[in-house]
DNA sequence: GACAGATTGGCAAACGTTTGCCAATGTCAC
DNA sequence: GTGACATTGGCAAACGTTTGCCAATCTGTC
């Protein structure tokens, strides 16, 4: 709880609309109207002399007070299941960067996966009355529900709207599983599998299952694949659990698809104990490719994630839902690299 | 700029004090007393008249017409300067989630380092009317000795504050830099380096110059040990290029310090570039230790600074501003392995 | 000179909350 | 019965903004 004895106050913002017209010699209502580029309800005199008093003050609207009013402030909420993953990181980063070019101000939020945390501050974030939403791998809830049905302004991004439809960004999973596929095959792999988190989400699911399916499509039997599904929260350790399993015994493969980097670090870990050098021994490939594998993970391909790009498509597509256009999806292509 | 004709308002928070007000028959005034914990002002069957209609109508105060009455949102900034290091992202979500304990909501902004950003986001988040400040590897700028000057609650993490006093959460950085110092020496090594960003915050300084000084304490020439300052604003390319000036020659070291995990990376790139294997041709050290090194780079040994744990000292130090109390610095003990 | 119509600008209410002040009622002692 | 005093609760203003409506002035035409 706050303390209800707090000394110190904001430095009340002493320049208001008042402020401003006084010094104009006009009234509250017509500054307003001016601040707000509506020129044709005052002489070209008037808006000259509120200008320059808007200009001498420095008046900034205040934006608590304008809020209140319209009903709707200018902040935007980001709702992410874990901020350390340096993906979502990059998201927010890039998402955070938009925001502020369009003139509003991003509110963050943390769910670490867990439903009643996202429900809480779904909750918090209507009574801020926030303009809209950024749910990045958003999970199951009945709140969020509500959100859906609410018609609020919503932008998913990464997993699709768990319960319905809705706006998303993201790229094309099922091509991205495709892809690796492809490329395992034509460099002439035998001994194929794909790890996965067994509670994933949908763009988890899409990518081993585009995957699958190529294979499939391509004369495999789904039997000659290993697929190897990792429970818990952390990718690391659902990787090197999968490594435990994968990597005994003499059918070990010679390619693996890991959906994201996280779980490819703890497939390479648990190789390197296990005596096995990535890619020598085995090929690993993963769905994300963040800039810091070049660094720290050079033995690692990956189709890359423009995750950078995220923000600026996040944002269009909340502007899109603003003025009342349609926004279904945006699949953003990948480098494969 | 937001669309000025936007078709969707957020549901009306309908129900409001006067909702209340009118459920339990009293006036607006009395639920506010009450609502916010004044039970001496009514009677006893006034306070259960009125608590049973806040649960009954679900009444949440509306942050935005406290704020304006108050001149105070329930908002604190943090300011950090970038969140694509995965230091700042931990430190963002712990943050995040002891504010959300204590009843605050979280606006981020990226600064990338950046002082006029910076400062427009200072500003901005005074016209939020924001209860307090985090200000993460706070740059110089005018905004920020203002905001000293002001009084403000602030917290400065990682870096002081460039330009006078304020309260602190981090780490010992000199107490840090000397434990490698004791290390390397104790360990028998021959050849010290360290490596540290020319314009680095006042963090990187003082862990090299810790270092240094206890080397000093221990007989070393200062001329001895290698000083590799790197230019730029990526600490990765920061450690790669002086990679390459350190491990070319035959005077390559056999230890390093790198004040961050980042620039270690980038070293190591180098250094197997160059043929070398770390640990065992050249020891290296960072001042991080993120959890993400022992999956990526086990070869790195880490004064492990307790970034998780950042948060709730953060927000520790602002309850203690915003009651007036005295808040000096609060340095976190590292754990070194 | 009068009247229609456009132009210009102010009044006041409203958003949801907090709080200083006052009024009404109750309690007690004399 | 009267006065002092505490208890209980409401009125109304204020925070800064937006906006419907009305009033005043101006422009032009007959």
């Amino acid at each position: 709880m706050p303390s209800d004895q707090t000394p110190w106050r904001p430095i009340p913002e002493d320049v208001s609309l008042a402020t401003v017209a006084a010094r104009a010699g006009v009234s509250v209502s017509t500054v307003s109207r001016i601040v707000n580029g509506e020129m044709r309800r005052a002489s070209p005199a008037t808006v000259a002399r509120v200008l320059e008093a808007v200009e001498a003050v420095g008046y900034r609207p205040n934006p608590v007070g304008r809020a209140l009013k319209r009903g709707q402030s200018q902040l935007v909420a980001m709702i992410a299941a874990n901020l350390d993953n340096p993906a979502m990181a990059t998201i927010a980063s890039s998402t955070e960067a938009a925001l502020r070019e369009a003139g509003y101000v991003m509110v963050l939020c943390d769910t670490h996966d867990r439903p009643e945390l996202q429900d809480e501050y779904l909750e918090a974030m209507r009574a801020q009355m926030v303009s809209g939403y950024v749910l990045v791998a958003a999970v199951p809830s009945p709140g969020l529900s509500e959100l859906s049905a609410s018609r609020a302004p919503a932008v998913f991004v990464n997993r699709r709207n768990p319960g319905g439809s809705g706006a998303f960004v993201g790229i094309d999973d099922r091509a991205a599983g495709a892809t690796v596929a492809d490329y395992f095959i034509d460099r002439g792999r035998r001994a194929l599998a794909v790890v996965f988190p067994r509670l994933g989400s949908s763009a988890s699911r899409d990518r081993a299952s585009g995957f699958l399916a190529r294979l499939r499509e391509r004369g495999w039997a789904d039997e000659a694949i290993i697929q190897a599904a990792g429970d818990g929260r952390s990718h690391l350790q659902i990787g090197y659990d999968a490594g435990s399993r994968i990597f005994v015994g003499s059918d070990a493969p010679d390619a693996i698809l890991s959906v994201s980097d996280q779980i490819a670090y703890g497939l390479n870990r648990r190789a390197l104990e296990c005596g096995l050098k990535i890619p020598d021994d085995c090929e690993l490939v993963s769905i994300d490719g963040t800039p810091l594998n070049q660094w720290v993970a050079p033995w690692l391909k990956s189709i890359e994630i423009p995750y950078a790009l995220y923000g600026a498509e996040i944002v269009a597509g909340l502007q899109l839902i603003w003025r009342g256009a349609p926004f279904g999806e945006r699949l953003l292509p990948c480098k494969f690299g």
